[in-house]
RNA sequence: UGGGGUAUAGCCAAGUGGUAAGGCACCGGUUUUUGGUAUCGGCAUUCCCAGGUUCGAGUCCUGGUACCCCAGCCA
């Protein structure tokens, strides 16, 4: 029943055999660092997948780090987020959560080192002047006028601003090592800024704060990581990660590795964009179910194995570039709640069947197995009577070819229980369909009589002990495959207006007990979970996870489009093909 | 004539000189009281392009092209 696909490629987990095959000794140990100025995404999922997936299958630790180097933006609750998002991953990190703040004394030990070899000074300049100073992608920087302080100066100067005697951007420490290099990484970076600010870890203890070039590789080594795993942008970051470990005292020297972040198309993974969303309110907060976050896709309905599998799915490489279909996403999730899921019936459209050959006040209920292929899960008692509920999808008045559900005249077999057949549509003032009259064969309970084949199955509730739900149909938050690709415009142009569509529905009774975050298959519909926020005072609330495949809409959709096509053929003489959505996406470009 | 990277199907992605894995998507058959699932079959004469080396090149060499990242006192 579990099907296991094969993993897909990993460099790094290949890189890693090869070193213990070639008798590598010393622990496998990698750390998950993000900075706690926002919600954790599916591209942050991505790596800790890796980092800790590494450290389980090689049998080394993964920490969990707060790359706490800019009060400024940072937050505790965030902190608190990204530990819940990361257990809730099925994750533990090794030891206590650790803070790049942990090491704030033993940094400014070590600046205070580099001073005294002549490799870094304090820096008057302004931002401005800095800037210009660097030079372009083009042209060499030139060294700062106070680059040859000397150390005892600069040590003075250093002690002077952590005591907070300067005003913020008045002075910074730098490396002293190359203002001509190719690499503006290595132009002199700023290792020190004056920030007075209090610190959500280290309180007001700090007046100056080191930068992430500073912080990020000594801490590595502290914490004696051995593959410090990160994103291809900070490739041009290496030469100055190894320099720091080379001209520090440091206890260990990590190797950084980059591999190709993940794009998703239909949706955002930039955090500041996703901050946005959040901020202007366009989304229910960081958990909103239309969001790429950890806690949003939890809300939507996605379990922790299926994000584990669909990062699994998309292989680690340093290709960039690269846009994941959200299918893919699509497809884990699936195949997870396929096997795991019960079943249950929903009606998200009622449309009210009278059967009138059942007696008034007439039931029967029968015992239905909570999920076809298991017999580990709760049986579902289902009633049945003379009034109830179908879909409106599962009725055409003018059925088209093919269409084997409910039609003046026709059969259908209600799931789980009689086949049926539509005698006579009742409409209302406005020439709707409001009701259909049918009539029950009650010869078809478990079992098809001879020689009738009734295709049809569709789902139904009960009216009389139906209840009442609500449906939150979620779908892409963008129009766009890439809404930020244009980046002179902007992203929110492309917002789908039809993101969330709210259904008032009516679901078989055993849906009255369900606990928030509980997950279902509403049969022929898709995949459902209890809102863990609104799931409250007997409210129930449903979000939809993902629909089930649906090949008979996909055709439906392909003939109207079929159609289309011939009238406009046959509109103009000349057959100019001005076929379907994308026109030119076949031509050269 | 700044530096650093990456190019294999619609998408993700193996391949390390011996004749193009796998997954998603798509197309078709079978089963089915979910138009779902399961299952069977199809889906790159060609690897960004052009030359070259070789019995043999996605892999090696030469020269191009396209795309991504870097000029925060962000990470």
């Amino acid at each position: 029943m579990t099907t296991d696909t094969t993993s897909a490629p990993n460099f790094i987990r290949n890189q890693i055999r090869d070193e213990i095959e070639a008798g590598r000794d010393g622990k496998i140990v990698t750390r998950f660092p993000p900075e706690p100025n926002g919600f954790l995404h599916i591209g942050h999922a991505k790596s800790i997948c890796l980092n800790f997936g590494l450290a389980e299958q090689f049998g080394g630790d993964c920490h969990l780090r707060f790359d706490d180097t800019n009060p400024a933006k940072e937050e505790q609750a965030y902190i608190d987020a990204i530990k819940e998002d990361v257990n809730w991953l099925g994750f533990q990190w090794s030891g206590e959560v650790r803070f790049a703040s942990d090491y704030f004394d033993q940094l400014y030990a070590w600046a205070q080192h580099l001073i005294g070899e002549g490799k870094a000074y304090v820096d008057d300049l302004s931002p401005d002047e800095i800037r210009e100073y660097r030079g372009t992608l083009t042209q060499p920087g030139r060294p700062s006028p106070y680059r040859e302080r000397s150390p005892e100066e600069n040590l003075d100067l250093l002690e002077r601003m952590r005591r907070g005697e300067f005003a913020e951007g008045e002075k910074v420490l730098r490396a002293r090592i190359d203002m001509a290099s190719p690499n503006i990484n290595m132009r002199d970076p700023i290792l020190y800024r004056i920030r007075h600010a209090s610190h959500h870890q280290t309180g007001d203890k700090w007046k100056i704060y080191p930068s992430y070039d500073f912080t990020h590789g000594q801490s590595d080594a502290i914490e004696g990581i051995s593959h410090s795993i990160c994103t291809l942008e900070f490739e041009d970051h290496r030469p100055l990660y190894e320099w720091f470990l080379a001209n520090l005292p440091v206890p260990a020297t990590p190797r950084q590795i980059e591999f190709a972040r993940l794009n998703l198309n239909y949706t955002l993974t930039s955090k500041r964009k996703l901050k946005l969303l959040v901020d202007q309110e366009i989304v229910d907060g960081w958990d909103d179910p239309r969001l790429p976050t950890i806690s949003g896709m939890r809300r939507r309905g996605y379990t922790p194995a299926s994000v584990r599998k669909f990062c699994d799915m998309i292989g680690v490489t340093r290709a960039d570039g690269g846009l994941v279909e959200i299918g893919m996403l699509y497809h884990a999730i699936r195949s997870d709640l396929e096997d795991n899921a019960p079943r249950a019936m929903a009606v998200l459209k009622p449309l009210k069947v009278v059967l009138t050959n059942v007696p008034e006040g007439h039931e029967e209920t029968y015992a239905v197995p909570g999920h076809p292929a298991r017999d580990d899960m709760p049986v579902r008692q289902i009633p049945f009577g003379r009034e109830l509920y179908i879909d409106q999808d599962d009725f055409m008045e003018e059925p088209p070819k093919k269409f084997f559900r409910l039609a003046p005249g026709k059969e259908v077999r209600l799931r789980n229980s009689y086949v049926i057949r539509c005698d006579e549509v009742i409409k209302d003032a406005a020439g709707e369909v409001s009701e259909l009259r049918c009539s029950v064969d009650f010869d078809t309970l478990g079992k098809n009589p001879e020689g009738r084949k009734v295709k049809g199955v569709i789902h139904w509730v009960s009216a009389e002990h139906g209840v009442p739900m609500e449906v939150r149909l979620y779908d892409n938050l963008f129009l766009e495959e890439q809404p930020d690709k244009d980046k002179d415009a902007d992203f929110l142009e492309h917002l789908n207006p039809e993101s969330l569509v709210v259904r008032q529905a009516i679901g078989e009774p055993s849906l009255a007990e369900v606990t928030p975050e509980s997950r279902f298959q509403f049969e022929r519909v898709g995949y459902f979970c209890a809102d863990r926020h609104a799931c409250r005072d007997g409210k129930l609330v449903f979000n939809r996870t993902v629909s089930l495949k649906d090949t008979w809409a996909k055709t439906q959709k392909k003939e109207a489009q079929k159609q289309e096509a011939q009238k406009s053929e046959s509109g103009k003489p000349e057959p100019g093909k001005p076929e379907s959505g994308k026109p030119d996406a076949q031509k050269k470009g």
